[in-house]
DNA sequence: GAGCACTGC
């Protein structure tokens, strides 16, 4: 065991990078304030004091933007200081945006209970599957960013919002990107329209630049919060290391040696690394000196069950520390109250998208300066605490500011057909707050133009304005919209839900594991993945939708779940267009040949060695080893497939047998229709 | 014969 060589520079004081952590309170367990103190409460809030600066600002400028720290209560007051200013009279609206649905829930619970109003009436939340709120009474409105990006869909100028404050801008979410460009747009044609944009990092001179550019002066200002933090401690590494897993399970196990009572957060960028650092940890428990407080080691990531992830926030017995080796999901959306020690391996795993190869892929990459901030926050939410970076002062400050916006790293396919649907067609001229790549608008015009989406002048056709309502992918409405010619909307329904939703079979290690895999072949359909997970859902719901027989079929109960919510959303849309959902009643040929509609532009021919060359491009494609095609040569040797992903090779998941002449027989039917028009 | 951060409608 080697002994620490950190180099200490000295505590983060005020106008320290940690002034950038955010006030997310996103957490799975929140105890609600008693409403005993809660008025004193209110007032002693960082935000208090600028109370009628703010409402001075938002009455001037069009455009306030919010800097605020950790717990200085922007989310939580400002939208009650607007109420309370006469903003939401007159039957007018306040519209408070998040990224995340826990986030948009556990505040309006919050902030319900201090305006002393049950949730849903004054105070409300709207969330996909869950409208908490009422539509002549609730005056604060919070939802997450995608829904209020919906509404616009329906309600071009959001006629019913006085103010829209975007909260969590520094995150940048895609809706987020999209709804500050769309309300540019209608700030132009409702001068009265107030926007606050709340961001946790001094971004905000960019975003201040974007309302100002075209725009008479005095459009925007920007007002600084203090936070409500303790201070962190922050250290670094001397030296780079070469394992950082194994650094990081050295660094716990010091600092529960040395250090004061409180708990390890320990981040790292995957699954396999929180694995193996808790294994390293594990290890070295029967060495644990006598009298050093015992290890209590947990995992904490995305794929774990509710009732997994909820064992992080039991608090440690006397004499025990826990040890919490985490994703990025306690960055932001998870926050545990106790941990005083951080510990940040500086990295992270990200999604980045190719628009050369339309390729998809996760990648472990550095993290950004504000992620680091924000990582280190996690240490001083109750207590001052200390942040061990398993990296040197200098690598911090060559880490790029902020993580890319993900409008800049994901397929615009969807994204520009619902701009389209908003009449935005010049997508050339849309003021972007950062813009996609323009390869990466191309090929989402592209794609769209051969799916009969758009037609030759660039707008909407009449089946595009229909699948930009669909709240799925483009290829997915397709094959819900074709399944009425094809008569199985019922199973196409299902499809359709089950691939939107991810990991519906759980995968335990070990010895576990294969039994899980033993239980996952009852549900194997021959023809492939699509049926497959139409047997596994309709067994689930023949069996009482139960989480007891999920567990003993190695179904993850919450996806399932989910799954049934969206089958639901989706049918309401069928009937909205007055498609049928009648069922094909066994007739798997028509089953398939409908999802063909869908996946047209994902055919694959199979090759001698048990790889796949693509229609498009004649790409080598590996089946990915959940697909119960993996050890199977399909008898036509064609298939289709529903995602393509670039890992170590290129992988596809979710595949289904068909025959090669479909492919140009149920491909081209919007496009040639429209032609043909 | 192999694994995957996180969100959202």
């Amino acid at each position: 065991m080697t002994s620490l060589t950190f180099w200490k520079p000295g505590t983060a004081g005020p106008g320290s990078s940690l002034d950038r952590a955010t006030e997310q309170e996103g957490n799975i367990i929140q105890s609600a304030p008693s409403s005993f103190s809660m008025e004193s409460q209110r007032e002693r809030l960082p935000i208090a004091k600028h109370k009628m600066k703010l409402l001075h600002c938002v009455e001037k400028y069009p455009v306030t933007i919010v800097v605020g720290q950790t717990g200085c209560g922007k989310t939580t007051q400002l939208p009650q200081y607007l109420m309370e200013a006469g903003w939401a009279a007159d039957g007018n609206v306040i519209a408070c945006t998040q990224p995340r649905r826990v986030a948009a829930t556990s505040v309006a619970n919050r902030v319900a209970a201090e305006a002393n109003t049950t949730l849903g009436d004054k105070v409300g939340y709207t969330i996909r599957f869950e409208d908490v709120s009422d539509k002549t009474r609730t005056r604060i409105r919070y939802m997450t960013d995608g829904m209020l990006f919906r509404e616009t869909l329906v309600d071009p100028l959001l006629s019913r919002y006085s103010v829209i404050m975007i909260d969590e801008a520094h995150e940048r979410s895609l809706y987020t990107d999209l709804l500050l460009g769309i309300l540019k747009k209608i700030l132009r044609k409702r001068p009265s329209l107030r926007l606050i944009i709340s961001s946790a990092t001094l971004d905000a001179t960019q975003l201040l630049n974007y309302f100002e550019a075209s725009n008479p002066p005095d459009m925007a200002t920007i007002i600084s919060l203090e936070g409500r933090m303790y201070p962190v401690e922050v250290s670094y590494l001397q030296d780079p290391v070469a394992d950082y897993v194994k650094k990081a399970a050295e660094v716990a196990w010091h600092i529960n040696l040395e250090s004061k009572p409180g708990d390890v957060l320990v981040f790292l960028p995957g699954r396999e690394d929180i694995e193996r650092c808790l294994e390293e940890l594990v290890e070295m428990i029967p060495v644990l000196p006598r009298g050093a407080p015992q290890i209590i080691p947990l995992a904490l990531h995305a794929g774990m069950s509710t009732e997994e992830q909820l064992r992080v926030f039991n608090p440690a017995e006397r004499n025990t520390r826990k040890i919490i080796a985490a994703t990025n999901i306690a960055e932001a959306s998870v926050t545990i109250d106790g941990v005083r020690y951080v510990v940040d391996c500086g990295f992270v795993k990200i999604r980045i998208y190719n628009p050369t190869t339309t390729l998809a892929s996760l990648a472990t990459v550095p993290v950004s300066a504000a992620s680091a901030t924000q990582r280190a926050g996690r240490a001083g939410r109750t207590a001052p605490g200390v942040c061990y970076r398993l990296y040197s002062e200098s690598t911090f400050n060559s880490l790029s500011p902020s993580t890319p916006p993900e409008i800049t790293r994901t397929d615009m396919t969807t994204p520009i057909l619902q701009l389209k649907s908003l009449g935005i067609d010049d997508l050339m001229k849309f003021e972007w707050v950062s813009a996609p790549p323009s390869e990466s608008v191309l090929r989402a015009l592209e794609s769209l133009a051969t799916a009969g989406m758009i037609g030759e002048d660039g707008r909407l056709t009449a089946v595009g304005e229909k699948v930009a309502e669909f709240p799925v992918d483009v290829n997915i409405a397709r094959m819900l919209l074709c399944s009425k010619d094809f008569k199985c909307g019922e199973e196409i329904l299902t499809i359709a839900a089950m691939t939107s939703v991810q990991d519906v079979f759980v995968i335990p290690e070990g010895a576990p594991g294969a039994i899980a895999e033993l239980e996952r072949r009852k549900f194997t359909a021959e023809e492939g993945d699509h049926l497959t997970l139409l047997n596994a859902y309709n067994a689930f719901t023949r069996y009482g939708r139960s989480s007891s027989w999920c567990k003993s079929h190695a179904l993850n109960f919450r996806t399932m779940s989910r799954a049934v919510s969206i089958r639901a959303q989706l049918k309401k849309y069928m009937s909205r267009f007055g498609l049928p959902t009648e069922s094909c009643q066994g007739d798997a040929k028509r089953l398939r040949q409908c999802l063909v509609s869908g996946y047209w532009r994902n055919g694959a021919r199979w090759v001698d060695d048990g790889t796949y060359r693509s229609v498009k491009g004649n790409k080598i494609l590996h089946v990915h080893p959940t697909s119960v095609l993996f050890t199977r040569k399909p008898r036509s040797g064609w298939v289709i497939f529903h995602e393509l992903e670039e890992t170590k090779k290129t992988q596809v998941r979710i595949l289904t047998e068909i025959e090669p002449d479909w492919l140009l027989d149920y491909g081209h039917k919007f496009y040639s229709k429209h032609e043909a028009a």
